[in-house]
RNA sequence: GUGGGCGUGGUCGAGGGGUUAAGACGCCAGGUUGUGGCCCUGGAGAUCGAGGGUUCGAUUCCCUCCGCUCACCCCA
């Protein structure tokens, strides 16, 4: 027996009632900020995601779907969307547009990682990009919308945990003031962060090893090492949130691991959670535009996961409504009747009223099919029917039938 | 890639080295003459993840592999 490939799910049709309403309610959140929708290939050009992600990432290094295809290319799966979305950016010139230019999608995304409660191979994000304005007001607006987003959807509990980690100049004298911090210590280090010693210092700071250590809170803080405009729009964002009183969590070991972030960086967390629980993550990508060819373009973003955020729904018990059809039946007995029955569905159909032909079985057992696919309504043709040009009309919820004359079939059922 | 837990019919889930492997849900069919949801009865459906080993005999013990799952790395 074939399985659904490790890390991937089917999304059945008693779950789909959670994706529609993902999908709507954030489409609504969207739009109310002004942002459109961009759909961009499920693969790239895999130069696209080393460039930018960054070579050393891990996302890069062992989690990319890459493959060459049978012109010889190399492409990847996406693993992430704001590449992608900055290429469209750049290839079809929307800096010619009015600035900034806001985006958003809902997409497959694709990692060749080990799974775990809370991660897959395929996933889906919600994103959100704006690409054109470096002013704060925008970083506010971006995380304004993560998080009424989350309100819309009827998340509770979930908390807004922010840091700026400077323009890409600031970074060389904080990762300096970082390794000096942490020489001392490197004796005790463990052999992962002792590579993170070397390789990314940033890292040691939400080393789950190192959590406890005191050592570790004493670190330097990225804020301290900002520039002067990376500082002037650090206060100013904070200014907002504050003077708006949205609440939030300044934490100063929050690095994210793709290598374009600049400045402000965020996350979203529930309060109850487990290990891989950020519903939303992302920040500003100043250099990202020009690193991919284009003129010095500021943009931020941040992506939610949608599979988190059903678990979400699932554990905090949010009402969804159900999506399912639901048909009239067309319950039949006698042969003559069948015919009969498969061309009133054809009629009801026609005219936009969902309906289907009883499987072909006892009267009682159709019944029960109608009665167990949660039929509002069942449309009984038998001899008697036939023979009097109407048909028995029964409401499910009430048990209540009447007989309608045949051409008048349509009106009764449709209406109310 | 590393480590822990698990792997019995569609689902959940007892059991146990030796005649026909419980039960529940679901599915199908009946409970008289054309009618659902409750109830009752019956039925179909499992080579007990795969391969190898120990044994007179294994689904039950051992090994390997595969899969699922949780955690690490990392991340939505």
């Amino acid at each position: 027996m074939y399985q659904a490939p490790r890390g991937t799910a089917d999304i059945l049709p008693e779950d789909q009632r959670y994706w529609s309403y993902v999908a709507s309610v954030t489409a609504a959140a969207a739009q109310t900020s002004g942002y459109s929708r961009i759909d961009t290939p499920l693969f790239e050009d895999t130069g696209l995601f080393t460039r930018t992600v960054g070579e050393e990432t891990d996302i890069v290094s062992k989690e990319m779907y890459s493959f060459k295809d049978r012109g010889g290319q190399e492409v990847t799966l996406r693993p992430e969307g704001t590449a992608a979305v900055c290429r469209a950016y750049l290839e079809h010139g929307l800096h010619n547009q009015a600035q900034p230019v806001r985006l958003y999608y809902l997409a497959s995304m694709f990692r060749y990682d080990r799974p775990q409660a809370g991660r897959y191979r395929q996933f889906h994000q919600f994103g959100a990009e704006a690409i054109g304005d470096a002013a704060a007001a925008v970083d506010l607006e971006m995380i304004q919308l993560a998080m009424s987003m989350l309100a819309r959807l009827g998340l509770g509990g979930m908390t807004l945990v922010l840091n700026n980690i400077g323009d890409a100049a600031d970074r060389p004298a904080y990762i300096e003031a970082l390794r000096e911090h942490f020489r001392p210590h490197l004796a005790h280090l463990g052999p992962d962060d002792r590579r993170r010693f070397e390789s990314n210092p940033l890292r040691l700071l939400d080393s789950k090893e190192l959590a406890r250590e005191t050592f570790v809170g004493d670190a330097p803080k990225s804020t301290d090492y900002l520039g002067a405009e990376a500082q002037a729009h650090w206060e100013e964002l904070v200014g907002y949130l504050d003077a708006l009183g949205v609440p939030y969590r300044l934490d100063h070991k929050l690095v994210r691991g793709l290598d374009y972030y600049t400045r402000t960086v965020f996350e979203v967390h529930p309060d109850e959670g487990g290990a891989q629980s950020a519903v939303c993550a992302g920040g500003r990508y100043d250099g990202l535009i020009e690193q991919l060819g284009g003129a010095p373009t500021p943009g931020i973003g941040f992506a939610a996961g949608i599979e988190r955020i059903i678990a979400n729904l699932r554990s905090q018990a949010v009402e969804v409504p159900d999506v399912r059809p639901s048909p009239a039946v067309i319950a039949y007995t006698g042969a003559a009747a069948k015919t009969a029955a498969v061309r009133l569905a054809t009629e009801l159909r026609d005219g936009g009223t969902a309906a289907i032909v009883a499987p072909e079985r006892s009267l009682k057992a159709q019944m029960r099919y109608a009665s167990s696919i949660g039929a509002p309504t069942v449309l009984i043709l038998g001899e008697a029917e036939l023979a009097k040009g109407v048909v028995t009309v029964r409401d499910m919820a009430t048990a209540k039938q009447r007989e309608v004359r045949r051409a008048d079939v349509g009106t009764a059922v449709a209406g109310p």
